[in-house]
DNA sequence: GTGGTCTAGACCACA
DNA sequence: GTGGTCTAGACCACA
């Protein structure tokens, strides 16, 4: 469902959220979909449930997922949120953009940094 | 003559080392030029001295100044901030392309926000 | 007969015991007419048996209604079910008056702010 | 500087959250006074620091405070938090004052409650 | 079982 | 010193 980078200094919690984000926003996971739950989800990802939370507690105040204590957390149909995210997310590239470009990066250089950004991914 | 913003989430010393890359590059600071030591540049932005002094330890690790003991510290006269610019900016895109990709932006997408971005500046 | 929000955060039993006892005191619900079993209440709501289990016995307790084994539950005919929305109603009252408070809001703007609502009702 | 009540089955750090967002929206603590440390917080009010900590999370999400690693953690002077914050109170207090009318409760016994709200801070 | 709260304590980067 | 991340594990209410 999700790959964590143990290395790549990107926080665990960090990761659980850009990747549920990702999902819900692309549609792979539909509205009221259910999440594994907190301890399960630790035990597949090889980390300590604590973390897992603060990643569903962080997406809950980010109106992506919703939690009710005793039944699990679900995907909210929260279009908003969706919204939100995608027009910060563009917002802070614009902002990098610029900066690249007034450091000197080309526009083709950039590009390279989008394709291997994805491809990564695939691996 | 360096602006430290200290909410913006880049370490201060990050920002130093950025901010003199900078005045390098626009020739603003010129080559052989002495820089505050490290004390009085440290009260002049409000900042521990250890952060100034490890801001020193990384420009001249990258060779964009060079201190001489009992003298202080100097630009160095090559492209070396020039470079140390591009190399930070690409990363800060790296990581914004990243977060882009999270929030469901498409490769597509992203390549228009660049030209646009470098559109906007011909006009 | 009962709707169950199941992200307003407050507890499913006690929305069934709130929603019961406003049946009952509306008269939808007369006095000594039965109610669902636990197990097909617990199917028609989409909800865990033990959880309506759990309603009912508060409901029995409050004397709201009576068990009678192996017949079922079945409405009282006294105003207990009149107390318990007035206490439930005073208790969230009071939490939002505490909650108000905290945000800076003044007794006088609480007391406009009950004015209002008393008022619009008359319109 | 803030009372916690350890019985009152109010989260603690719900408590933390409720009262410095209280001092920084009636201006008691102004823009960039700075916090307690998490640590010294959490002796003085003889918790964990984590629980500290969580509190100082969610703040910063409210836009209540900004927290600088390394630093310290600050309040922030965000108008519009201040504002959400008073607004969805209002809200709230709003629609539980409706509900309580509903309820039968009278415009008296809702502004005893109020007293009594108010009064128990003075203890 | 499920989310939520909390303690105890280690380790890290940054100031 | 200061915030931030993380593990380990207990206990609770609710379903």
């Amino acid at each position: 469902m999700i790959q964590i980078d143990y290395k790549s200094g990107v926080p665990i919690y960090d990761q659980i959220v850009s990747g549920i984000s990702r999902l819900a926003v692309l549609g792979i996971l539909e509205k009221d979909a259910q999440l594994p739950s907190v301890r399960s989800f630790a035990v597949k990802l090889g980390v300590n449930p604590n973390t897992v939370q603060k990643a569903y507690l962080i997406l809950e105040g980010n109106g992506i997922i919703y939690s009710i204590a005793g039944k699990g957390s679900f995907i909210a149909g929260n279009d908003n949120a969706k919204k939100e995210l995608m027009r910060s997310a563009e917002k802070a590239l614009e902002s990098a953009v610029l900066n690249a470009k007034n450091a000197g990066i080309s526009q083709n250089e950039m590009k390279e940094i989008i394709k291997k950004v994805f491809l990564k991914e695939e691996e």
